[in-house]
DNA sequence: GAATATTTGTTACTCAGTATCAACTAAGAA
DNA sequence: TTCTTAGTTGATACTGAGTAACAAATATTC
């Protein structure tokens, strides 16, 4: 709950408008670590029905630019957000077969990035940094047989 | 031309058949850098309009499948395409307003990324680092004005 | 309370592909 | 050579993840 009211008053911050239809969205995106537009939309709208697809896309789009959301195309599966706001910087590691997504955080990345781009000009704003294998209980339990693209993604705690 | 035939050995190498339409595809993918699916689907009908946008599709999801075609997705623009065998692995560093694209190489990086994943039980098959910022000339060109999201992206020679 | 600006829902559309399926090859067997 | 069968292709339709247009509803400012 802590989380919903620092997002809000970052959002009032920055004088945007906080309707009933933004709460709501943003009260059930903060509930989640990982999740895809269709299924925000779907859990939004499980609550209120009156609130449109529309609306939750609009929502999502104002708080990426708002700098509180971000988007991952996780390479298997639809592109996932996640309510970056107040959470530390972090890479993903992705696990091919289940699906687990493993936020961890490597320092040691941040200058050796900011250098690369250095190194041709770039001013860096924004990296991603994404890790994909197979989670342990993946490679024991299905030894041998080929990886399929992931189905879907579930949420998982942050680990690191 | 000799990467050209490289590629097709490959290929052949793995028992796909070698139709006329696909050795047109690759004849034209190779030719570019980075490429999106549409834009190579009009570059090959260019040259033999009777190569159907499908058949381009197909032919890029084989070659993604035999490993020899790599697709990125930039986040800014459509996901864009690349024939990756035969080059060594490299990174993305892009320019958010003219979309220029460099490659290059950081091997420090390799190591520590089996590491992150063996931290949590992953193996780790595969990875995608990307870094996203402003080239020189966008940097001084256009300075205070917004970064919008990059409209296109041009081949570019790689870099390092 | 009127004028103005913002937000919303509806509907239609786009882009980047997938799915289906019948027609067309290509390669091996008889 | 012709037959059989499997692989490949093109046409058409469809999907998922949004974007665009616009009028109606709501909020804000005067």
């Amino acid at each position: 709950m802590n989380r919903l009211v620092s997002v809000i008053q970052a959002l009032k911050a920055k004088g945007v408008r906080l309707t009933s239809e933004r709460q709501l969205i943003l009260r059930r995106a903060v509930n989640h670590l990982h999740f895809s537009a269709e299924e925000l939309v779907n859990d939004v709208r499980t609550i209120d029905r009156s609130v449109s697809r529309m609306t939750v896309f609009r929502t999502l789009t104002l708080l990426q630019n708002a700098g509180l959301v971000e988007k991952h195309d996780f390479h298997y599966g639809p592109p996932y957000y996640e309510v970056t706001y107040g959470k530390a910087h972090h890479d993903h590691l992705m696990c091919m077969r289940c699906g687990e997504i493993i936020e961890f955080q490597e320092p040691r990345w941040e200058p050796m990035q900011e250098e690369a781009a250095k190194r041709y000009g770039y001013k860096l704003l924004s990296h991603t940094h994404k890790l994909y294998g197979l989670c342990g209980s993946c490679q024991t339990r299905n030894n041998g047989k080929p990886v399929h693209k992931a189905p879907k993604l579930h949420v998982e705690e942050i680990v690191a």
